[in-house]
RNA sequence: AGGGGUGUCGCCAAGUGGUAAGGCACUGGAUUUUGAUUCCAGCAUUCGUAGGUUCGAUCCCUACCACCCCUGCCA
């Protein structure tokens, strides 16, 4: 077994582009690229998508990736989410050194460059209302009209653009455009706006402006001013390509560089929501437990869930990149953090579904210890003590009264090992009032202690794990499942909130080894036979962890049945 | 007077005028004190459909079909 290394990317359409740029050194710059996310919320899975992309990008060829954050609106972009924007993408594994920018940062070039579009007859102050640009703005079929405040002269609009700047004027007055063409069948080259009147405060240049500048403005701009190769965004901004690309031709004489923009797919999963505006409602209608929960498929969700930030690398490499709407199952992700944990974590032990195995054939007062290896591919973690004594606690799921086909676990007259304990054979079963299995009783064979001669001994199938009930500790676990009961959420129209898988939370009390009781906090593992579990980063206290189970082991027993 | 994209195995995804990579899933079989892991083998005569060009087409041409995105002073 050797560590799972994420393997020599693949061809792609994004690295065939990089590497005929570098055959006919087009840029004679290294690969440059940018992770630009606008600092109003938490990020996703999708984004990790992109940052993996994005920064893969820049470690593989050997060149840098920025962080820049696009906070171009006032309104909704605050400093908590730069700062859980620059844990995420640290938590993910990559660097930016000092490459962190603001789009804010290029407030005044930007400025300076529009009134050079003014000077330039290349942009325009608008005073139509916003319903008139929007009736003027044409349809699919109509061409836009042009605005009647279309042919000011660049002096006037130079004077009226200083204004809005000067703060004369109140939200919604004016708004510079660009002139580009009202007929174009690209809506984004229909006179698009470039800045609009905003007497906010903004998160990082406070009262210092009233107007601010608008994506497409201010993207392609802050790409060429970083010197950025590749732009690389998402397939609905395609249509904003030929505007990017206007903006840098008609600013090349005074910026003379201009990045090229390539789209690619969104992330697609199944059994969640990427919705920025669902997430919200999920949080804020308290379907889940805040932004971080683990089962929202927010990154500060993930952590908490015990996902790793190589099983996200691995992820991206997995699913590829390219321009094809695709949906990319959730058993995916899921299963690269199995491979990730499965090298990474140690393993332990836990009961989540306890009932009494009871060893008739033990000596009550007796107990002793038998070890067990912290990780089955890595012997030089050594072994561990564990407690072995007359009454233990197992699954429940490992005894059946009545066996169905194929199952090699507990019943009456089956023999089964106590997993590095000893073999035991099944006798008999008690039951409550009420019918429900309340004890499990057995004998043990005294000769097949594991690591001892005669070990091997008695051949069996089934090979349980166990805890000593005087020994284990009861600590809180949380199983999750996925959050949607359905692989789309939504689809044809319906609720999606009717979707919610019900049971995609259970807290319940399970027993653990008695040293697993003073672990610190974010702590995987994998609970044998059980899946893989993390001490919760939020709740855990000192000597009373609480644990997040991540994912389940494969098992191919449940999927035969 | 609409425009921009995408269609290759169940799910992703390379490839490209010379006869379909790879991964995941799945199916066998081996190993295994986790029904896990690991290992080995199998898994598209076929590239949305229909025509055409060509010795040869998934690739070039034509038409058609399906799906996604676009009319914020959001990003």
């Amino acid at each position: 077994m050797s560590e799972p290394t994420e393997k020599p990317a693949i061809s792609n359409f994004i690295r065939n582009i990089i590497d005929d740029d570098i055959a006919n050194n087009k840029w004679n710059h290294p690969v440059t690229t940018r992770f630009p996310p606008e600092p109003n919320g938490y990020l996703h899975y999708g984004h990790a998508k992109s940052i993996c992309l994005n920064f893969g990008l820049a470690r593989d060829y050997a060149g840098v990736c920025h962080l820049r954050f696009d906070d171009t609106n006032p309104e909704k972009e605050e400093q908590e989410y730069v700062d859980s924007i620059i844990d995420a993408v640290r938590w993910l594994g990559f660097d930016w050194g000092d490459k962190q920018f603001f789009a804010s940062d290029y407030f005044d070039k930007l400025y300076a460059y529009a009134e050079f579009l003014i000077e330039q007859g290349l942009a325009y102050v608008d005073s139509q209302s916003a319903e008139a640009m929007r009736e003027n703005r044409g349809t699919h079929i109509v061409a836009g009209k042009n605005s009647p405040y279309r042919d000011r002269t660049p002096a006037e609009n130079l004077d009226l653009f200083r204004r809005m700047k000067a703060g004369e004027f109140a939200d919604g007055a004016h708004v510079l455009r660009a002139k580009i063409d009202m007929a174009s069948p690209n809506f984004n080259l229909r006179d698009p706006v470039i800045y609009r009147i905003r007497h906010a405060e903004h998160h990082r240049t406070g009262n210092k402006w009233c107007i601010y500048p608008l994506y497409d403005y201010t993207h392609c701009i802050s790409d060429a001013l970083e010197r950025i190769t590749h732009s690389v965004c998402t397939l609905e901004f395609e249509d904003h390509r030929p505007l990017y690309d206007w903006v840098l031709d008609k600013l090349q004489p005074i910026i003379g560089w201009h990045p090229q923009q390539i789209e690619f797919a969104r992330l697609n999963l199944t059994y969640v929501v990427l919705s920025k505006r669902k997430l919200i409602t999920l949080v804020e209608g308290s379907h889940v437990d805040g932004w971080d929960d683990p089962r929202l498929p927010t990154l500060v969700g993930a952590r908490r869930r015990g996902f790793t930030a190589a099983g996200f690398r691995l992820f991206t490499d997995r699913i590829g990149v390219s321009k094809g709407d695709s949906w990319i199952d959730m058993s995916i992700l899921e299963d690269c953090m199995r491979e990730d944990l499965n090298f990474t974590a140690e393993r332990r032990i836990a009961v989540i579904n306890p009932v009494k195995l009871i060893i008739d054939n033990y000596a009550e007062a007796e107990s002793e210890i038998c070890f067990a290896p912290n990780h089955p591919l890595k012997p030089e973690l050594g072994k561990r003590e564990i407690m072995l004594s007359r009454e233990l606690w197992v699954e429940r799921e490992d005894y059946m009264e009545t066996p169905s086909k194929g199952y090699f676990r507990l019943f009456p007259g089956n023999k089964v090992r106590l997993r590095y304990g000893y073999v035991v054979e099944c006798t008999h079963a008690e039951y409550d009032d009420n019918g429900n299995l309340s004890a499990i009783h057995c004998n043990y064979l005294p000769e097949t202690k594991s690591g001892t001669a005669g070990a091997d001994s008695v051949k069996v199938k089934g090979n349980i794990h166990w805890l000593s009930a005087a020994h284990a500790s009861a600590v809180e676990v949380r199983l999750y499942d996925r959050l949607f009961a359905v692989p789309h959420p939504g689809a044809d129209d319906r609720d999606y909130l009717l979707d919610i898988n019900p049971d995609s939370k259970q807290v319940i009390s399970a027993y653990i080894e008695p040293a697993l009781c003073d672990i610190a906090a974010e702590q995987h593992f994998q609970f044998e036979r059980n899946g893989y579990f993390v001490s919760d980063r939020m709740d855990s206290k000192a000597g009373a962890p609480v644990f997040n189970r991540t994912v389940t082991l494969k098992d191919t027993w449940v999927q035969k049945k």
